[in-house]
DNA sequence: TTGACAGTCCGG
DNA sequence: CGGACTGTCAAC
């Protein structure tokens, strides 16, 4: 009987692809296995095996799967279950979700490598200049890669050459799959087992008594040993005896010393089982037991509490019953929010039964994270992380958290899966029979909504933690102060006093401003042009720190020119402003002050983002400037005063969330002043103060910014109202492009009774010398969703048989913020 | 998505 | 003419 298989593979594409197995092999290969395939001419692949059979594909003749890759399934059936789910959701393959769902290095791709072929005698004269310069590269070298070969010749595409290379016997081609997963292994070091007496010890450091150095590396190890009673590492060795390696290693080549190899894991939680208590006030005790009570009927639970309330210590509390019961639990948060402090604490708390997961995590760090979850390890029980580590082999789920449970960062915006996290963390949930707890400050419209409608249970606290009190805020009107010529730069005479007051309190500040860079346009004051990015239909902004224009969209940079690129003058004028200019001003304005800033381009290493948090916790800056990040859930003890630079900028954002986000970033930034007893002072400064999202701040009525929101939202149908679906469709030619989304969004109208809006360009119509036009559906909530997708779906099918339309890309962003 | 292949444009 | 680039197609 011959055996088949059907696999997914991590492309974007929708058909699931067939291979032939042995019968053996059938027996071994379990669903969620990865198994490495060959793929198109050359090419090594892994995919994931999905189902074996007897029935023989009749189109084509299968190939033979290359290797199994794993023992036991990698994959278990309820996360298959679920990325089926987000790929049918939002709309993309099955294989676009298992590739971001894998840690990177599970997915092992086949590389080229070039090898001299020793069976052939090569004559030099008749190879062409650059297939000499590969044939002399293999005499020194045993293999080339692709790469190399393409540095070696110099040029882009070696393909055609080597293939030359291949017709005259020079070299042969070879397909190596390389695992790239390599796990940590740590050195120690000990005696050699004949010193172990005393009689030979003496002997030995007798002979010893000419080599200092290897002397003291000696009574280092006993240090070491009798302080620690551990096996000693290396590392630790080499600090405590203070000599170099060489010597370390002579040692060892005498064989006085013997070095042993140990795998250690990466991740994991060095520390013991400090637990620390946490005791609820009586207001968090009544959201528990809300909250518990919900639970206890299967109904998702939104804790609405205001910021530094004290929502964590609640999700604590419901984490360790969930714990006890021997369930796993997933809690997520915002890449931003994800803060050594707060993953501190949780250790604090549970000790090492804490794996953490995110995105500045190495591969290898992933995969034994991964391997910790699939293996139910008790350090993997709570898992702590962003959108991706809802894609980890959980098998028993009792407990889901969401924290920040507005945040748009959820959603994920670029490459396929578009997937929300938190309402893919609701499906998920409900495939392992846990429970869902989502928390926030300002609970974001859609889930407020599932509130009212008793899909969630609800509870709410309302006053601070500990008897701090709520933040005083205040609008400054900037109108009215550049009228008087009350401003300083940036700054309003208001703010001004109050950082002068909050600096003479030794209190620290916080200043808001939700854009990066310098100053965002350079102007030429003559003609007014604008430098524009060649790429995309942006302008450049100024960065100081390298006297650079930059593109936000694709990277581009160029110089600062000296005079204006239209005509000539050399009358360009910085307009706008960004963190870094404020950044500046505080200098100016403060000499005596210390001014850090937080925002993309400063915290980009892996460490540098929690370097300057500890800086700032420590006192050690006085201002701190930063856009977006500084909103998220950091705790800082002695920040008396928050300034938002420009409120305007985020209300008039295009976009139809504006003011319920900029409600939700001003109430969170607001939130950061005052953690202490002292109330703290929050200053916003802007043209409108009596915008009516402002003045909802001020008086913290996210009741009343609901209300209002979600009528707004029912008149002008949007989303909760309404889903939107977003398809957006991207050409190099503009003309075509247009046809090309007016046919569609026709098409669309004639088969859809939804409203469509568009074809419209968005407000950035070119992004990487790409033209994007978008079309939006309004879906109502009683219309059937898999019923439109089809329907969709069908008409990217007639729009593909067009030729002309062929290179046009669609994307598919369903539930688009 | 990748890679192969065909067609086209450009500079020597 | 070779090299670079672009569009189109198939992959089991």
């Amino acid at each position: 009987m011959q055996w088949f298989l059907d696999v997914v593979l991590p492309i974007p594409l929708e058909r699931r692809f067939t291979y032939q197995i042995t019968e053996e092999e059938a027996q071994f290969i379990k669903k969620g296995m990865r198994i490495a395939v060959p793929f198109g001419k050359s090419k090594i692949y892994t995919a994931l095996g999905v189902e074996a059979h007897t029935n023989a594909p009749e189109a084509y003749e299968a190939k033979p799967i290359y290797q199994i890759l794993d023992e036991t399934p990698l994959a278990n059936e309820i996360q298959l279950k679920h990325w089926q789910w987000i790929a049918d959701y939002y709309m993309c393959t099955l294989g676009e979700v298992v590739r971001t769902a894998l840690p990177s290095a599970f997915l092992l791709e086949s590389e080229t490598l070039i090898l001299p072929n020793p069976s052939s005698v090569v004559d030099e004269i008749k190879l062409k200049d650059d297939e000499f310069l590969i044939f002399e590269a293999l005499q020194h070298q045993s293999a080339l890669k692709i790469s190399e070969a393409e540095q070696i010749v110099d040029k882009k595409k070696v393909l055609p050459l080597i293939n030359r290379l291949v017709q005259k016997n020079v070299v042969l081609l070879k397909e190596e799959l390389y695992e790239q997963y390599r796990p940590k292994q740590v050195t120690f070091i000990r005696l050699a087992s004949q010193y172990q007496n005393e009689i030979q010890l003496e002997a030995l450091l007798e002979s010893l008594s000419r080599a200092p150095q290897q002397t003291k590396v000696v009574l280092a190890l006993f240090q070491l040993e009798s302080k620690t009673r551990k096996p000693i590492l290396q590392k630790d060795l080499l600090l405590e005896s203070g000599v170099s390696r060489g010597v370390l290693k002579s040692l060892l080549e005498k064989s006085v010393l013997e070095a042993y190899q140990i795998q250690q894991d990466r991740v994991g939680y060095k520390g013991g089982d400090s637990r620390s208590k946490v005791v609820l006030n009586s207001y968090q005790e009544k959201a528990l037991a809300t909250i518990q009570h919900n639970f206890s009927i299967g109904k998702t639970t939104l804790l609405h509490g205001v910021t530094s309330s004290g929502k964590t210590e609640v999700y604590f509390k419901c984490i360790e019953g969930v714990i006890e019961e021997g369930r796993q639990v997933l809690y997520l948060l915002p890449e931003i929010a994800l803060t050594s402090q707060l993953i501190g604490r949780l250790q604090d708390y549970f000790g090492n039964k804490i794996t953490v997961y995110h995105s500045k995590y190495s591969v290898n760090e992933r995969v034994e994270a991964w391997k910790n979850v699939l293996q139910r390890s008790e350090k993997a029980q709570i898992v702590i992380g962003a959108r991706s580590s809802l894609f980890l082999p959980f098998s028993d789920l009792g407990l889901v958290v969401v924290d920040e449970e507005h945040e748009n960062s959820f959603k994920q915006f670029d490459p396929a899966p578009r997937y929300h996290a938190r309402d893919a963390a609701l499906v998920l949930a409900t495939l392992h029979g846990a429970n869902c707890l989502l928390g926030s400050a300002t609970p974001s419209l859609e889930s407020m909504e599932n509130v009212k409608k008793e899909k969630y249970g609800y509870a709410r606290i309302q006053h601070r933690f500990g008897k701090v009190l709520m933040p005083d805020v205040k609008l400054v009107d900037l109108k009215e102060a550049t009228k008087r010529k009350k401003m300083k730069g940036h700054f309003s005479e208001t703010l001004f006093l109050a950082m002068e007051a909050a600096l003479a309190n030794g209190e620290q500040i916080i200043l808001f401003q939700n854009r990066r860079g310098f100053s965002p346009i350079v102007a030429c004051t003559t003609c007014g042009n604008v430098t524009q990015c060649p790429n995309c239909d942006v302008s450049l902004t100024y960065h100081q720190n390298r006297n650079q224009l930059r593109c936000h969209y694709c990277g581009y940079h160029m110089a600062l020119p000296l005079s204006c690129p239209a005509c000539g003058s050399s009358t360009l004028d910085k307009k706008g402003f960004g963190t870094e200019h404020i950044e500046q001003e505080v200098g100016q304005l403060f000499p005596q002050t210390k001014v850090g800033r937080m925002d993309l381009d400063t915290t980009r290493g892996k460490y540098a983002f929690e370097k300057l948090i500890n800086a700032f916790t420590h006192q050690e800056l006085d201002v701190l400037v930063g856009s977006q990040m500084v909103v998220k859930g950091l705790d800082f003890r002695y920040v008396g005063l928050v300034g938002v630079m420009d409120a305007d900028s985020l209300l008039n954002f295009p976009d139809y969330r504006a003011h319920e986000r900029t409600f939700q970033m001003l109430t969170q930034v607001a939130g950061r002043a005052g953690r202490t007893q002292k109330q703290g002072k929050v200053l916003i400064q802007t043209y409108n103060p009596f915008h009516q999202i402002l003045q909802q701040v001020t008086t913290n009525a996210y009741g009343e910014m609901f209300e209002q929101q979600q009528y707004e939202r029912e008149q002008f149908k949007y989303p909760p109202v309404v889903r939107i679906i977003k398809i957006t469709l991207k050409d190099k030619d503009f003309n075509k492009l247009n046809e090309a989304s007016i046919w569609f969004a026709q098409s669309l109208r004639n088969v859809l009774s939804c409203p469509v809006l568009g074809p419209e360009f968005p407000p950035i119509a070119r992004i990487r010398r790409d033209y994007l036009k978008n079309i939006l559906l309004k879906v109502s909530r009683n219309q059937s969703l898999p019923q439109t997708k089809n329907s969709i779906k069908r008409i990217e099918k007639s729009f593909n048989a067009i030729s002309k339309y062929k290179s046009v890309r669609l994307i598919y962003n369903v539930d688009h913020i």
